[in-house]
DNA sequence: AGCAGGTGTTTTACTAGTAAACGATCGACT
DNA sequence: AGTCGATCGTTTACTAGTAAAACACCTGCT
């Protein structure tokens, strides 16, 4: 119950996915209960982390979902039509919609149509958008930074690669398992 | 864009958080971009297994959240406070609440009043809700190893080690750095 | 006994997301 | 030229979540 919290370099050995795991097992012994302590794992951490994560984002009023798509565009470096925000952020086209609309009232991004198909539009930053996303990144980044050093640069290497490599081979075998 | 989808031994080069972050690199060089390759996987993980999890629940016509909480009546093996399982399950008690009416009504779970204190009511599965958890549990976990089968044994056997030394360090040290 | 403050749960008002339908427009084919 | 089907983006109807207030009840203090 208590935090270490000295030089991370113990072992940790609690986390509430393996006293779940345990008790599955006490009640169904035998059971394959691998997956859970990957897939348990991954739900947790990101919900730890995003509701860490969220602190310096809700200090400059966005969410996270909405730096993202503020985030695409400044990455990307070009505008950006509203189906390639959607695919960019991995959200639904409605959601791009409505966030677009939110961002467009707050003067951070701007849209014109496209002159050769009348269907589509691009979106671009304003300067006030721009600002917005270069001054929060290293902030973000920074506390990042401070939430991930509970581990050793060794073991943050090591997840990252293990993580890519999961990522990687997901995305690429998805639509396969997706039937 | 092509999935090799043979053995996974050789390393996976493409995922799409790799890509995000050589777009930040070429736009702000020298950015310290190293926790993204971590939370960024970790959500984008996240979402790619929910989606792919979702699958054998569904069928039921259960919620990965709904699942949740039956599973931790069936775990714990015995009745449950609507607060313990809003711990149990990390999310909030009016969100408990709402899963709970809809369990009760199709049957899956019973609750009754504390007999000492009134404020307080106790939850358990029915023998409908037990035997459906009883009956999805495996599916969904021989499911759940399939899509982690993109890697080897000792990938996962790592990443489930890594996962857990981050999950535990940062459910010791969440509430220090939620300040 | 009776009240103050705390705890367990639910309710209320609201937000953000989704899926599916829709309207507009494009490109291709007859 | 005109129509068919596909595509882009938005709208609509709905769902599930949250934060904060409300409610009901308990415990400890005087």
């Amino acid at each position: 119950m208590t935090a270490p919290n000295g030089r991370p370099e113990e072992p940790a050995r609690h986390d509430t996915v393996a006293a779940v795991v345990r008790q599955w097992q006490t009640v169904h012994p035998g059971l394959d209960t691998g997956p859970m302590e990957i897939i348990g794992r991954v739900n947790r951490c990101a919900a730890l982390l995003q509701q860490a994560e969220d602190a310096p984002l809700r200090r400059a009023g966005l969410s996270r979902p909405e730096f993202d798509l503020l985030g695409a565009l400044r990455r990307t470096g070009h505008e950006l039509t509203p189906g390639e925000l959607a695919r960019e952020t991995f959200s639904s086209g409605a959601a791009v919609t409505k966030r677009l609309k939110q961002l467009t009232m707050r003067g951070l991004v701007e849209r014109r149509g496209d002159t050769r198909d009348r269907r589509v539009a691009h979106v671009r930053l304003t300067e006030a958008g721009r600002d917005l996303v270069d001054g929060i990144l290293p902030e973000q980044l920074a506390y990042e930074t401070a939430v991930l050093s509970v581990l050793t640069p060794e073991a943050r290497d090591e997840l990252a690669g293990r993580l890519g490599e999961l990522l990687g081979r997901l995305e690429g075998s998805l639509g396969v398992l997706r039937s």
